[in-house]
DNA sequence: AACCATGTGTGACCTGAGTTACCGTTTACC
DNA sequence: GGTAAACGGTAACTCAGGTCACACATGGTT
């Protein structure tokens, strides 16, 4: 179900999850508890920090939350590292998995780096619009403002902006993009 | 030699370096070419970025520049494809690098999302002091401006609060760390 | 010595974003 | 139906960091 903790700071790792339907947001934590989303994983995509936290056996860096409702595999590691040596195209799924993470990295360092708030509400209300495949988006200010590292009185105030401008409505728990 | 652009954006990439010796740093750029730094990398080291961009045949998603002479192998893409077949031991190292590497781009994303500029900047004199193994870090304030993604009059600002603190001492493009 | 490019210092000002405080509205749940 | 909790709006203020303008120092070149 949507909403799950799935994987939390420190904790460690021993199967590899393979989504086959939903979506997962990969969340970092700074040491004040302090959460900033990193990316989204979608049907097809398996979780790279997952996948060398287990085989490295060290804790994991990041959260990961069901967005939606989400169904998956989980590989246990031992089967992850003999595939390795048998199969070419699992080898390249593997390698693929850790090139798409490491694009939408820096993605994340984009948006961050680069980018003023209210575009990256904008870009975010877009992405989870994406996912649900409805331009309806079902969050609170507060859940936004935690996602982006901000606060709800920041988060607030940029939204009545776009709402004035037209590009979305505002009702309680709920936004739809225009 | 140190400064040397070892690969730029958009540049298609056909084989992959093996850091002997010396530091290599790691920029990103936006579409307005304002860069940032990502991270270095240091003896032992490979470009992961390099590694899946030269395998999925894609343009350079950054830019690598020597930090200071710098020594290293450059190994052709079919080698590296072949071997990842043939030698777990390869497979390991190829595994660890992109390991390596997502780590280092968690530490950058910590860094500008959670961070204020006069810890970065002290965090960044104290890599390139360890880097070059001297407390002297001969950078000019605009380099580490635009390293940074910042302004020079900004870095000036700090850089003599950080020397009225006694943290540091300023010379002509030069400073030693205290 | 005169000149010019580069590097640094500093004051004045601007602005996006974070903070605090307070209020009204809606929802969930006894 | 009443009450507490969650949600959202808004004003007033603060502050880190960015911008502009200008001055001066240093070092290399002719």
């Amino acid at each position: 179900p949507a909403d799950t903790v799935l994987m939390d700071f420190g904790q460690y790792v021993k199967s590899m999850p393979l989504l086959l339907k939903g979506a997962i947001k990969i969340m970092r934590e700074d040491q004040d508890g302090e959460e900033l989303l990193l990316y989204f994983l979608e049907k097809g995509d398996t979780c790279a920090m997952t996948l060398s936290c287990c085989m490295g056996f060290t804790k994991s860096e990041i959260k990961a939350v069901t967005e939606t409702d989400t169904q998956l595999i989980m590989i246990p590691v031992q089967h992850m590292e003999s595939w390795l040596g048998k199969y070419k195209s699992w080898r390249g799924f593997v390698m693929d998995s850790y090139h798409d993470r490491l694009m939408e990295m820096l993605d994340a360092i984009d948006s961050i780096a680069f980018m003023n708030l209210e575009d990256r509400v904008m870009k975010l209300l877009a992405e989870k619009s994406q996912i649900t495949g409805s331009k309806d988006v079902r969050n609170t200010h507060k859940e936004i403002a935690q996602e982006l590292h901000t606060s709800r009185v920041v988060i607030s105030r940029i939204l009545k902006k776009l709402e004035n401008e037209k590009r979305i409505a505002l009702n309680r728990s709920h936004i739809t993009l225009l």
